[in-house]
DNA sequence: AATCTACATTATAATAATTCTAAACTATTG
DNA sequence: CAATAGTTTAGAATTATTATAATGTAGATT
């Protein structure tokens, strides 16, 4: 996804039509300087709050999957009760507070390398994905 | 948990009373040679399969997360649309077969150690797990 | 530019997973 | 063996997500 604008040519690149309402997310999502992490909820509400027309939720949803299937976002499984979803689509690993459930990216030069010996026969890796749970020293569970 | 039985001394030992459900729990969880992955419904089934009497959906998710709180199981999140749990406890890592949606241990040798060079200040590292998305050469997602 | 068609959006209903409730039950303590 | 604090239970409530079916709209065709 660009840096800037142009979301009506990118969105026909990849076979979606470009709607208003995916315009709009579009918008939302990425123009912005930094990637960033959210929910359904979080996007919904950030939608209606900065454009004035009403979206249904059932369009967030769709528009949230189309995106995702196209390469536009990624879903990150930290909680099972909460998705998140990712506006940084390469491969990269994650902190995740356990305070605050707030979720960080990790840099490339925070990780090194993951190294997979083994893997299951037939099948290809599609991704390595390391999740780093931290907490303040206190309390050390939500 | 241990190998075989005296469940009730264990239950004891962290302040769970052992009840004739959370004995069957145990029972049904953990007098296995290896450990495994379930989910909430797979356990209701393995239970009342197993067992003759039934028991409450409500008391298998208490018991489960009353488990998890006392470090006897461990929650997986890889789908958002489902809860993993998993009765080995210890830290160790995980191959996640898309195609299937099974769940696979890593063996402690399948991964070398995970190194983290920068941590989140002032917080404190939980753990850190690696999952592996795998999938059949053919078609790669769901 | 008017029409057509396939895809999108919408409000709402349906479903699924999980949690809550409050009454009945039971393991432990005294 | 009575008191009580924790547990189980069925079912209701809640939450997140998906399905439905009617209406709307983008893009191609005239």
């Amino acid at each position: 996804m660009p840096k800037n604008c142009n979301f009506i040519g990118k969105l026909r690149e990849v076979g979606l039509r470009p709607t208003k309402q995916r315009i709009k997310m579009c918008e939302v999502l990425y123009n912005r300087e930094k990637t960033f992490h959210f929910t359904i909820n979080d996007l919904v509400k950030m939608i209606s709050e900065k454009m004035n027309e009403k979206i249904s939720l059932a369009t967030v949803y769709n528009t949230v999957h189309a995106f995702e299937k196209k390469g536009y976002l990624k879903e990150i499984s930290i909680d099972s009760h909460k998705s998140y979803f990712d506006t940084n689509t390469s491969a990269h690993h994650h902190f995740f507070d356990e305070d605050t459930h707030e979720l960080i990216d990790c840099d490339e030069s925070d990780i090194d390398k993951i190294n997979i010996r083994k893997n299951i026969t037939g099948k290809k890796i599609n991704s390595v994905e390391v999740l780093v749970r931290v907490a303040g020293d206190n309390q050390t569970q939500k």
